[in-house]
RNA sequence: GCCCCCAUCGUCUAGAGGCCGAGGACACCACCCUUUCAAGGUGGAGAUCGCGGGUUCGAAUCCCGCUGGGGGCACCA
């Protein structure tokens, strides 16, 4: 037995993968990282009925995107393979089959319906539901008549009958069972599949896992799983069952009703990779009593399984969104958010495709708009409509917005036509000449700087919420922000009689 | 019903017998900054450490019980 951490991460390729199996497979990966470990993807893929056809690229390209790149797996190969469940078949037969030749499992015959209805008698007498051990008395004969007629079959464990059983978590110690209260589980289905429980032991034996870290769910199964390994005489690897992660309300794990959960739909609305594992690393993991946002070295060296706290935690969707803001605002550099940005505005059909080549004035004006609202996404996605007015005209506003209160209509349209002369000979290049200039006009003309501003703003991003007035302006450029002023004031001026009439 | 796990502000957590009349973060409130919106700064409110027993000179920290929450009891994983 090698001392070297070996990990696997083992979803199943039902959907798409959610929250908490990234989460497992963070903790996965962190921990074979820190080890100088293999991190291992196998994909469990033994049930035909809820098997999804493209699960298994989505689950890839969410790994992928959150940087949990592994050493081992389906698309990679390695010295274990294959790392698909569905084609090591004959080798979970094999091992179903030895158990049987050692009086260690044994055939059943017992049809679903039969087995739904031993179910339903136990669930009315109050006993816990499970199966009868019917057929784990069959004589010899009978099996092998049956077999050879056919008959549909799966392979169950004799779990002892009496005794315990006692599994050791790496987070929570001794767990012991009682043996008379275990199941003979099938290991192996009626359609030649293993079940998860076979496979999963079977594979993690010949990859050589040092140390299962799993869901918390699957610490029931843990001693089913101890007796199959003491059945075939392996070691049994390290384990370490992570806290579940449950819904906001606390009431149940985290499911779709919640809103997002699957790792692409966060993607999607413009999360950061770099948030996500932040986020989840945190989710039942701290360092100490201040810092909270690290990097993925830091958590390499920092996280530490032993300390992981064992109960449930709550999926906060708002610290998830503060920490994806932080991330935009105060870690990623302008460039590299800028980077991020140009496919959401080429996709939206704002910016041209060379804008993807650092080294275009495309790029470079991207990167100066992009400055401007750094601080104020919270995610990447909104990017497109806080800058939209930077690529393409001003949409339609109400005119009524170029009027500020407590403020003659006619004083503002003499207002805008300051605006434009003085602005005409300004230096659109120098933010503090702009800023000097109007702040000026605006004493001139007796308005607070913001009955002034507000217009301004308006008649050139068609918004009353923007980025700050004077670097917009110096980006605009001179042409640009002249023409919506000028057009601005057209507007005005032909409300104001329209105004006046309405009364 | 049976088995198992867990238990500190609303939430995520720090805390491994005295440093805790419990620290940080999110969310919330107020103020400051200010051309809008953010960001930032300062301050505030918020936890009798689920309850009850022990052990100890001393317990959020150790033990027991209770309660509460969660998970599991498939030819699903």
């Amino acid at each position: 037995m090698t001392d070297q951490v070996r990990v696997r991460f083992a979803p199943s390729p039902t959907g798409d993968l959610h929250v908490g199996g990234a989460r497992t497979a963070l903790f996965n990966w962190l921990f074979a990282r820190q080890h100088g470990g293999a991190f291992i993807l196998r994909i469990e893929d033994t049930d035909q009925v809820r098997l999804v056809g493209q699960s298994i690229a989505g689950i890839i390209e969410s790994l992928r995107w959150l940087g949990l790149h592994w050493d081992e797996g389906p698309d990679i190969g390695g010295p274990y393979g294959p790392y698909v469940q569905s084609q090591r078949l004959p080798l979970y037969r094999e091992h179903a089959e030895r158990l049987v030749l050692a009086g260690q499992a044994y055939y059943c015959f017992c049809t679903p319906e039969r087995l739904e209805r031993v179910r339903q008698e136990q669930r009315a007498r109050g006993e816990p539901p499970g199966y009868d051990r019917h057929c784990r008395y069959l004589l010899p004969a009978a099996v092998e008549e049956r077999l050879a007629r056919g008959e549909p079959a799966v392979i169950r464990f004799k779990m002892p009958l009496e005794g315990e059983t006692t599994i050791v978590d790496l987070l929570r110690g001794e767990i012991t069972y009682e043996n008379r209260l275990l199941q003979d589980l099938v290991l192996l289905k009626s359609d030649g599949f293993p079940t998860y429980h076979l496979a999963n032991v079977v594979d993690d034996h010949y990859m050589r896992i040092s140390h299962i870290l799993r869901a918390e769910e699957w610490i029931p199964s843990a001693p089913l799983h101890y007796q199959l390994y003491h059945a075939f005489g392996w070691e049994m690897p390290v384990l370490c069952h992570l806290p579940l992660i449950l819904s906001p309300d606390g009431k149940g794990k985290l499911s779709k009703r919640h809103g997002a959960t699957g790792v692409l739909e966060f993607k999607r609305q413009g999360y950061l990779p770099e948030a996500m594992i932040n986020y989840l690393a945190l989710l039942g993991w701290a360092y100490d009593a201040e810092q909270e946002i690290f990097s993925r070295e830091e958590l390499i060296e920092k996280f530490r399984l032993e300390e992981v706290n064992p109960h449930p935690a709550r999926f906060n969707f708002e610290k998830l969104l503060w920490m994806n803001q932080y991330y935009i605002n105060h870690v990623l550099s302008l460039d590299d958010l800028a980077r991020r940005c140009v496919p959401l505005l080429q996709e939206a059909g704002l910016v041209p495709l060379e804008a993807s080549d650092p080294s275009t004035p495309a790029y470079a004006y991207v990167r100066e708009v992009v400055a401007l609202v750094k601080d104020r996404l919270k995610l990447l996605t909104e990017v497109v409509d806080l800058t939209r007015f930077f690529f393409t005209e001003v949409e339609d506003y109400d005119p009524e917005l170029l009027l500020a209160r407590k403020v003659e209509p006619e004083t503002m349209l003499y207002a805008l036509e300051r605006v434009i002369e003085t602005l005409r000979t300004a230096d659109f290049s120098d933010e503090a000449d702009l800023e000097r200039r109007l702040r000026g006009l605006a004493e001139e003309l007796g308005l607070k700087t913001g009955q002034l501003f507000m217009p301004i703003r308006v008649a050139v991003t068609g918004r009353t919420v923007s980025p700050g007035l004077f670097e917009t302006l110096r980006v605009l450029g001179r042409e640009c922000s002249l023409t919506r002023l000028a057009a601005a004031r057209e507007k005005l001026a032909e409300y104001l009689p329209r105004r006046a009439a309405a009364g």
